[in-house]
DNA sequence: ACAAGACTTGACCGCCCGGTCAAGATAAGG
DNA sequence: CCTTATCTTGACCGGGCGGTCAAGTCTTGT
């Protein structure tokens, strides 16, 4: 169905979602500042007077994306979840059809979420050395029965995002002095902590 | 103490450590790629040789900043964590040393952490959007009584963090085609559920 | 007071990137 | 066969960035 690597001409709609599809892929492999729009272009076998007749310039062909992502993401969530009968039934529907779309979308979901720190190979290792550091201290505090040494650590990173996530949203908000941060501190402690008493094989 | 606006000569210690604080809150504010070594000189009252002089390129400036403040985050939990005597409690200072951290050492937090598709402040927003999309639909699931509507929100920030975290870690290491993706996402459900079952008022 | 050396500077270079243009190739319509 | 509208291109521009240099200025030891 894919015509040979040599350029072939295109109609405009095919063209457009073809240029979409490899953008994406390098802006997950390479990020977006680590993308010029030559890459895409010279990845998409065209020239880049061709991307700017599709796309106004590179930051909003990268939204385009994001949405179409974002907006693809919710929807398979809100239809697994959507599906389900109890709110038990819910939950794990929801986090099935994020695992799913993650692992099957795995570009879509590096653009989305997982392209911080992404200047430079280099620099994002130095981050998630400092990441790691903090999730093996954390996976020896877990002391559930029969977990292996994998489980062990997806439970520690979980946590870790859980802090980093309730985080970033607190901070996001104005924030005073911080007067109430330890209140704040065990209301998520009580989630991750009863989360990882529940636990069991 | 400090000197009055106009450049004044430091030694080279004081310097360098001034450099390291501008370049801290530069990099916070503006992201990496947002940031260049002129505008880190300027803010510091001095012009780009003098930033060669202490660090050997901006890559090395802002790996040495990365490096600083993950040993100070990990040295933060760690004392807190070893001044707790059961696991309850370490969880709990743990976080609570995180949060303390977060609000206290802001940009740090940033840096380390928030810099992500920092791109630009419009994409930022976008992608926060989705992330808020899907963070309402979660809060809409949680039906613990007695919880504020801001709670919610936090608890339901929690879980995406959850999600988003062990993805990432789990998409980091070599995937397969994720047949187990399925079984993966119950263990990280059963730790959401049961941690949402925990809470209390 | 004076030289030595560290500190600071304005100006400069090469490079790459986002974005544009005018001209050449190609398919459909009469 | 030729016109026409579209698709495609190589070449180009302005600008900002990381990084460097030779020269000027202040402080310190004597």
């Amino acid at each position: 169905m894919t015509p040979p690597t040599t350029t072939l001409r295109l109609p405009a709609a095919e063209r457009r979602s073809q240029l979409l599809r490899v953008a994406l892929d390098a802006f997950a492999d390479h990020g977006f500042h680590g993308t010029s729009m030559n890459d895409v272009a010279d990845a998409a076998g065209v020239t880049k007077p061709v991307l700017y007749q599709h796309f106004a310039s590179k930051k909003a062909l990268y939204r385009e994306l994001v949405d179409h992502i974002g907006r693809e993401l919710e929807q398979a969530i809100v239809a697994a979840v959507a599906e389900a009968d109890g709110p038990r039934q819910q939950v794990e529907a929801g986090f099935r059809a994020y695992f799913r779309w993650a692992t099957s979308q795995g570009a879509a979901f590096t653009v989305l979420f997982a392209d911080r720190n992404r200047v430079d190979r280099e620099l994002a290792t130095a981050v998630a050395k400092v990441e790691s550091m903090v999730a093996d201290r954390v996976a020896s505090l877990i002391v559930v029965e029969g977990l292996s040494e994998d489980e062990r650590h997806v439970l520690a990173f979980g946590v870790i995002g859980l802090a980093e996530s309730t985080s970033r949203h607190w901070l996001g908000l104005g924030l005073g002095p911080g007067l109430d941060a330890d209140a704040f501190a065990d209301t998520v402690a009580q989630l991750a902590w009863s989360g990882l008493r529940g636990i069991q094989r």
